[in-house]
DNA sequence: GTAATTCCCAACGCTAGCGTTGGAAAGGAA
DNA sequence: TTCCTTTCCAACGCTAGCGTTGGGAATTAC
């Protein structure tokens, strides 16, 4: 049979991805990464030096794609509702890239990989919403880096503490996601309006 | 030497505290408790019956100490707006229990322990909203419930993300939590207008 | 005083996971 | 063909952590 380095580190990458994000860098194997990806472990160690390298690429790849995906658009109040609509989405549907998230803040919070490049990235964000404000669409109420995240805290806090928003708000269901998220747009709306 | 049974538990449910809410359930060892403890790791398996158990324990002694701490009272829309405040300043000056749960919500999610309790506890804090709403000082603009969690989620987030929160919005420092503070309070405040 | 109970620890067996190594199989270069 | 490189794996040594046990020391009950 022919060698398929590229599929190899690729069905790696996906196992990682899964287990990292379900049992955190801690908890994770090597071992189990490599039985789910149906490849022998040596091969995580060759291609991607061992677990933290591991996690910090796979964690890089998460990032990237969420940049691509959910870009910021809006420049008004309704735009930045909007937008924290889809974060809501987003979390909802790739559970994984939050989880990683909130992984690496428990597990390193000082000291992360690509902490420039990711600096970058929420500032063209901010940069966003601080256009907003000077064309008076957005509220002056906030600094826009204060107003950015605590939008993004708005739609993020619910899958961070699932077991508090099922006890406060009721059990999950399609319902429930539905509020949950027109709740999200709202309030980010109304913190945002002039 | 006398025993001192209450002095040894409690030296383990401090150790276990600061050891969980540090590496959370899969990076803590209960050989480092005993260590850190200064007793036998015996006593812990004796007096608590195992590292799930004692976590368990330690979030519920945790969730009490809140409940205890930090009283809903106000019951307008500056109320809602300083006991966001409270609870910012709650997980500055105590970052264990969000740590707990947020460890909690990653590695367990379904099935906490006590959730009946705890939410009962929730309970009140939705009623208090609730009656806001009903004497018109809090908007209606969301369902109590789902305010009320929007409002935890401007106050906590933060320390589930800090290195977002460092990437967005600078480095920790008194002067940067000043400003974190005072923009959580102005947001619970403004989301609960009427 | 002595028997029973409780508290405590050193040490054990066991397993799981880490990172490595020696070598086999597949492909390429000459 | 022959030699070299790359991909892959089975198996190894090692360590850390889990939960237990057997026994010794302090305390209490009778």
């Amino acid at each position: 049979m022919a060698w398929d380095t590229e599929g190899t580190q690729q069905k790696i990458l996906d196992a990682a991805v899964a287990e990292f994000a379900q049992r955190g860098p801690d908890g994770t194997t090597v071992e189990r990464i490599a039985r789910v990806a149906g490849v022998n472990k040596e091969r995580v160690y060759n291609y991607f030096g061992g677990k933290q390298e591991l996690f910090a690429r796979v964690l890089r790849d998460e990032l990237a794609r969420v940049a691509r995906d959910v870009p910021i658009d809006g420049l008004d109040a309704a735009g930045l509702g909007d937008y924290a609509g889809r974060v809501y989405d987003y979390h909802r549907e790739h559970p994984e890239l939050s989880r990683l998230m909130r992984w690496e803040g428990l597990a390193f919070d000082s000291e992360v990989p690509d902490e420039e490049l990711r600096r970058e990235h929420y500032g063209y964000k901010i940069a966003a919403v601080d256009a907003g404000q000077r064309s008076g669409e957005v509220t002056a109420d906030f600094e826009a880096d204060q107003l950015m995240f605590l939008v993004l805290a708005l739609a993020g806090w619910w899958s961070a503490v699932p077991q508090v928003a099922r006890m406060i708000t009721g059990p999950e269901s399609a319902d429930e996601h539905a509020r949950r998220r027109a709740s999200v747009v709202r309030a980010a709306a109304k913190l945002a309006a002039a």
